[in-house]
DNA sequence: TCGATTGTCTAGCGGTGCTAGAATCCGGAT
DNA sequence: ATCCGGATTCTAGCACCGCTAGACAATCGA
């Protein structure tokens, strides 16, 4: 039976290889730069080999997006811990949230823009994802205010980085005030 | 020279057919299904002819974009002035802002996601995108409390809508809540 | 009516995601 | 040690993409 374990374990590194690779490749030339020909070249397989581990593209990209969503989940929740008062919590949680999409935009985009096959908002929402959330709403549900739905209120919080976050990256936003709107995030949405 | 004339008049209603046609084929399929040939066959001309007016796909998209931009100034405008006090402008800024994206997500999506080549936030930045930023402006400035710059607050709010109109398209958010969010947004970044 | 210019099309380039079927490798039984 | 059979991997190719060179047709001014 050795063998068969030795097997599997190969195909998991193998997998894990393609997964890093296409992460690798995104971040260093965007998304766009991820073929499944420059992919498989990477890997140093054909092409075919991709597909016995993954449907396609787009899987490959949802894997991509749950590595990223716990890396995320983590960030924040190591940003949030060290803080000692409430704004302070906010405020870590908003500037690392709007770190990680500036430092890796193309994970950032396979979680939160592009088509990776994953189902959001749902009850078969992979863990990944719904940590992510969590961690986000476990320091935000203490600033919410008292007559507002946390879940709602992280909503609408996330929401707004997510759109500082994305217009900034795109050009929209010039990014030298990021600091100065996320002042202001806090500041108003926030109940301290 | 009236028959350069009537020629020049049948260009630019050609262009106008292409960029008519682009936007229907993005609001009926997506972005994805507007192929250059596809876009050729509605047209009823062969590929090369999209060429001769436009640089590439992306400039046709930019076209689309400056269209749409137009568009959602005048409704944002439209709907402020109906409104009677601040507070009833603001929600009806940010109604109608989630509106046009839920009910043109194609030529949101061409204003505020793609790449159409636009410059934006720059000094050269095409009149129909800064004065769909001056149509938010002129609302959110007069809530935009005494110590905070309208330019700053506006991108904020802006951000915010962009946030919550992007993630409930993609599924991220559920879309039921969004009159609740709307809120929200309103309650606790408008200063009344 | 002719020549030149303008306009349009056909055909094709190199690229994409993906897959059928051939070729190869390798573990296990003889 | 050898051979068989199944799993694995590759070659080659599909239909499609954005884009363009060069052939062709239509139209205008002389």
């Amino acid at each position: 039976m050795s063998v068969q374990e030795r097997k599997q374990r190969e195909r998991a590194d193998r997998e894990r290889l393609i997964v890093a690779t296409a992460r690798e490749l995104a971040e260093q030339q965007g998304w766009d730069a991820v073929t499944t020909r420059r992919l498989a070249e990477r890997i140093e397989y054909s092409q075919p080999v991709l597909y016995s581990h993954f449907r396609g593209k787009r899987e490959i990209i949802g894997a991509v997006a749950l590595q990223g969503a716990t890396e995320l989940a983590t960030a924040v929740r190591t940003a949030t811990t060290t803080a000692t008062n409430p704004r302070a919590r906010v405020t870590a949680l908003a500037r690392t949230y709007l770190d990680f999409a500036a430092t890796h935009p193309a994970v950032y985009d396979a979680i939160f823009q592009l088509d990776g096959g994953l189902p959001y908002a749902q009850d078969n929402t992979p863990e990944p994802l719904k940590d992510a959330f969590a961690a986000l709403q476990e320091t935000l549900t203490t600033v919410a205010g008292h007559n507002t739905h946390p879940g709602l209120f992280t909503e609408v919080f996330w929401a707004a980085l997510h759109g500082i976050a994305t217009l900034t990256r795109e050009g929209r936003l010039p990014p030298e005030d990021t600091q100065q709107r996320l002042d202001l995030i806090v500041d108003r949405l926030a109940v301290l």
